[in-house]
DNA sequence: TTTGACCTTACCCTTAGGGGAAGGGTTATC
DNA sequence: GATAACCCTTCCCCTAAGGGTAAGGTCAAA
C-alpha cells in the first residue's frame, strides 16, 4: 500500500501523471485513506506498469486503455492484440518514411546554401517560391 | 487585394490558420476596410506562402517566425540560415533514429504473438513487465 | 426584401501532462 | 505548543496548431 509519490518513484511516472490516468479512466480509481490521500495496491500499480510500457512502445494513452483492457480480460484472443500491435507499427514506419522525405528534402537544400557572411542563401529561396 | 479566404485558396491553408498566425505575430498585421473585414497585399501572401513552404520543410511556427524574419532581413548571413537547417536535419534524423529502434522492438515483440484465437499473447506478457 | 455566402469575435476542444496557488495533514525538532 | 519541512488535496492556467461552432454583422444577387 504505497502513497502517490511511492507509486511515482516504483513506475517512473510522475505524480502528476498518475492523477491524470485516473482522471482519464485509463487505471482503476484508487482507494483513499482518512484524509482523502491516494494509495496503490499491487493491482493499480501493475497497471502503471503496463501503461508505462506500452506507452514507451510507442502507444498513445487511448490505445493503452484498449490494451489494458485486453490485457485484462481473460477471454481476449491475441489475434486482437496482435492486429492493434502491426497497426502501430504500419503507423510508425509511414511517420518515418515521411520524415525520411523530409530530412532528404531539406538536405538537397541545404547543401546549395553557401553558409558565409553574405545574404544570398538557397533555403530562403526555396521557400520563397510561391506554390 | 484579396479576402482572407481568397488567401487561404491561394496558399492552401485554413482561414483559421491564417488568423492564428496573425495572432501569434507571426505574419504583419493585415489592413481591414470599413467593416472590419481584413484584406491581404502581396507582402503577406508572400509571408504566407513562405510560412507553407517552411512549415512543409518541418519546421514549427516559431522556427517559422525567425525564417521569416531572416528572409526579409537584407543583413542576413547565409551562414545562420545554414545553421538552423542543418540543425533541424540533425533533429529529424534523430526522432527518425528513435522511432526506428521503437518499431524494430515492437516488431520483435509481436513476431512471438500467435495471433490466435487464444488468449497467450506475447505483446500483453511484454508490456506486464514491471521494469 | 430576403437569401446565401462571406466576414467578425469568442468560446470550448484536442494530447499528455507541467507549473503553481491555496489549503490541509503529518512528523520532527526546538 | 509552535514551527519547519514535507507530503497530500483540488483548482486553474499553459503548452501547439489549429478545428468546430455559435452569435452576429456585411454584401451582392434575385
Amino acid at each position: 500500500m504505497v502513497t502517490i509519490s511511492q507509486a511515482a518513484n516504483k513506475t517512473g511516472l510522475s505524480v502528476k501523471s498518475i492523477r491524470h490516468y485516473e482522471e482519464i479512466k485509463l487505471i482503476d480509481t484508487p482507494p483513499r485513506d482518512e484524509s482523502g490521500y491516494r494509495f496503490y495496491p499491487d493491482s493499480l500499480l501493475k497497471q502503471l506498469h503496463f501503461i508505462v510500457n506500452a506507452k514507451q512502445a510507442g502507444f498513445n494513452l487511448q490505445e493503452c486503455k484498449i490494451l489494458l483492457a485486453l490485457s485484462e480480460n481473460e477471454h481476449r484472443s491475441s489475434k486482437n492484440v496482435k492486429e492493434i500491435a502491426l497497426q502501430k507499427i504500419e503507423e510508425i514506419e509511414a511517420r518515418i518514411k515521411q520524415q525520411q522525405l523530409l530530412v532528404q528534402q531539406l538536405k538537397k537544400i541545404t547543401k546549395q546554401c553557401p553558409g558565409d557572411q553574405q545574404s544570398e542563401c538557397a533555403i530562403i529561396d526555396a521557400f520563397s517560391v510561391d506554390q
